[in-house]
DNA sequence: GTCTATAGCGAGATAGAC
DNA sequence: GTCTATCTCGCTATAGAC
């Protein structure tokens, strides 16, 4: 492996992941993922063997799938959801394209879910058990399991990441440290948090 | 126009919106639409002009148009928030595809922006005001307008439309009213609202 | 490894018959 | 209003030259 400006399949998969989030799967074709990479259409057969192949490498390259396997499944709950919100907003702050991926894919039923489901579904079964148990444990207070947790997922994925509202917001982000203190707080009054 | 049923501009719309929703705009040809609406291809040219004026069409026809105009702007900021919540969980209660339409074209900077803005965006400027007047008055505590709001909208339309969640949530939809008040909790308690 | 050329298909749109 | 037939285009994929 090289570089990523003088590897061609890299170069490949970044201006996939680039167009993927800005215009879904359907609405990019091979053709203009190559022309942005620099590369020719053929390659993409034969580095990757076809369009839906390649968009399973993107997770296999960029999502964190080491860093959510080495999270220690037995921490408190509070500790575990902080650390998710932390985690997930210092991700995005990084490659806020492939969670635009993940958003699109999970809305609508597509083709590729279960490729969706294999990576990211661990990181959701650890926050909502953190979510449950922070309950269970008197810390959090709310009245529906899948209400609250679908909550926190929607706050935590849904951002200004396009250009959409660019009308309504004028803040710009902040640092990604500040976002994740502000979204800390939103959702741990969300799941009505005793008073820290 | 005559029922649904028996109006074949109707039944089009119906299957386009249901298609749109599950598989996204790029991703369901006019073909598959006018094959599960029963009506011939063409129709789609005649009635609305092509595939993208039929995309318009949706909004005009199926968002709550007439609602949102006739909302009380000068409304409390308290009362606002939980009017906003309280109809958009309901409208998504009852035709969640539209929703995940818009929440698909939010997400990608698709060529339909302007037609979702021009229908969608007076509801986001009064719950935004109504969330920065809240906090205006001493009622709402959070840091930053733009990440309350945009954690408010996240929470609001991201829910369990899609397959993906089946294998993660396990109590069912329940009423809309019970799931507009289990959302208004979190959503006021994020926004740290002052104790009711 | 990288290219050109092309196969093969399905897309959106519409002319013109009924 | 509704249909069939067809146009034209762009898509993914790949065979085969280099």
């Amino acid at each position: 492996m090289q570089t990523p400006d003088n590897d061609i399949k890299m170069r490949i998969l970044l201006a996939a992941k680039k167009l993927f989030a800005e215009q879904g799967f359907d609405g990019t074709s091979v053709r203009q993922i190559c022309e942005a990479a620099g590369a020719n259409v053929a390659l993409v057969s034969y580095y990757f063997g076809g369009k839906e192949n390649m968009f399973g490498e993107l997770f296999q390259v960029f999502f964190p799938n080491d860093l959510i396997a080495s999270i220690d499944q037995n921490m408190e709950p509070l500790e575990g959801v902080k650390l998710a919100i932390r985690e997930i907003t210092l991700f995005r702050h990084n490659d806020p394209e492939l969670i635009r991926i993940i958003q699109q894919e999970i809305i609508t039923n597509s083709a590729r879910i279960q490729k969706i489901r294999e990576y990211v579904m661990p990181m959701w079964f650890l926050l909502r058990r953190w979510v449950e148990e922070g309950r269970n444990q008197g810390l959090f207070h709310y009245r529906s399991l899948d209400t609250a947790f679908m909550s926190v997922v929607g706050a935590l994925l849904f951002h200004r990441q396009s250009e959409y509202w660019r009308a309504i917001t004028d803040e710009g982000e902040g640092t990604a440290e500040q976002l994740a203190e502000d979204l800390t707080s939103f959702i741990l009054g969300g799941l009505g948090a005793s008073e820290a």
